[in-house]
DNA sequence: TAAATATTTTAGATTTGTCTAAAATTATTT
DNA sequence: AAATAATTTTAGACAAATCTAAAATATTTA
């Protein structure tokens, strides 16, 4: 029936996935990057996973997942959400330091393990980081967010996921005391370095570079 | 620092642990058939395993694990049942369902991890099969007593431990007014569905079913 | 558009864990 | 204690996933 796969081809998987969301076409500089690989090796597995119809890829033309592909890729993104929500609201692990071990745990095979944790955590929508989680279809929520630089002036906001997962973009968000669910409106906009100045609420407003404004997703509030 | 170890490496460790707590003596065939391999697999496993002084060995004469294999095996053999544990407490598995999956979950590697989820369980003891958890020094708690499955018939006992704390394990022992110190006796036991009947000391005999018999353990009476 | 540069693929090696078949060693029988 | 049987190890091969170095192709630039 459905076939395996092994733990490489899962990360080379998932990679894809994530980088063909915003790139039409991927290729093979991108992924060894990303895997921490060289090129000769992403060809090689390119092959593999063409030959299982998991990839659309033509020689020296660019990649995408196929839609067999797409679907392995959500349910492993599935996974990687659920425990990363699982870490957080059960073992009080920092939202900041999930990432690794969610990475290891995304290649436990057992679906009907996947789909009881999904119930026992209460069938959560976002992870921590405010991502969406794939139900156990592949259906990923939808979520209507936008990036905090575009959000208007004295606008109350709520901080729905962050653009990355680093170590340092999430010290950052720490110190900074912005997490999920925060409440914040933009007070002013600079046009010199497009630092925006932001209010927390019940907090006395502050300055946050253009950067990391970029890096942050707000839900708009009606208030 | 501490070294790390592959997956096969780790399931050599395991069953050589295992096999050697009824062998003195282990051999290659034995290990052979455990992990469906062949025993020329088992000795290039040995020699590597040797040099990493996990295991004391020598040609043909047979092996043990060394006092450093031990303790790595215990770790295993600790994240293994406190993952039996939350499969069957937390997420409603069967306990004949979770032995596969929790080969898979066995493995990763976070110490944090499994020290928090220790703690997320209320430290149990026992796993559902009634084996004990070593705790994360390594110690497996003491453990005088018998599974309630394997007493003898119509010999008094005395229960003296549980094999978890569930609210729906300890409502059926308040039901069937079960609890530390009750004196009984098995009676009967059945093959078709491995119940047994039981007799508590100044009451009629009733029957209880092989999953809460393996749970309950008891320490014979001196009658 | 031809030359220079960057990207991608191929060729051939390496490591890990496995295998089969044959040789070496140990254990058992008669 | 010699012959037979069983076990264990060695030798050599293979698949998966990786690597380096070189060749092939595509892109950019002058």
């Amino acid at each position: 029936m459905s076939q395996h796969f092994s733990i490489a081809e899962e990360n080379y998987i998932k990679i894809i996935y994530h980088l063909q969301q915003t790139d039409d076409n991927v290729n093979t500089n991108e992924v060894a990057a990303a895997l921490n690989t060289k090129a000769a090796s992403v060809t090689d597995m390119l092959k593999k996973l063409k030959q299982k119809k998991i990839l659309n890829y033509e020689k020296y033309q660019g990649f995408r997942l196929s839609e067999a592909g797409e679907k392995i890729a959500l349910a492993i993104i599935r996974k990687h959400r659920l425990w990363e929500f699982f870490l957080v609201e059960k073992l009080q692990f920092g939202w900041d330091e999930v990432h690794e071990v969610a990475e290891e745990l995304e290649h436990i095979t057992s679906k009907k393990l996947i789909d009881r944790l999904d119930v026992f955590l209460g069938n959560p929508k976002f992870d921590p980081h405010g991502d969406p989680i794939p139900d156990s279809n592949g259906k990923l929520p939808h979520q209507p967010q936008i990036n905090l630089i575009d959000l208007a002036l004295n606008k109350l906001a709520e901080v729905s996921a962050v653009g990355s997962q680093s170590k340092e973009l999430l010290d950052l968000l720490k110190h900074k005391k912005i997490r999920i669910g925060t409440q914040l409106e933009v007070n002013k906009k600079f046009a010199f370095d497009h630092s925006i100045e932001i209010k927390i609420v019940g907090q006395t407003s502050f300055n946050i570079s253009q950067q990391l404004a970029q890096t942050l997703f707000v839900k708009p509030l009606n208030k």
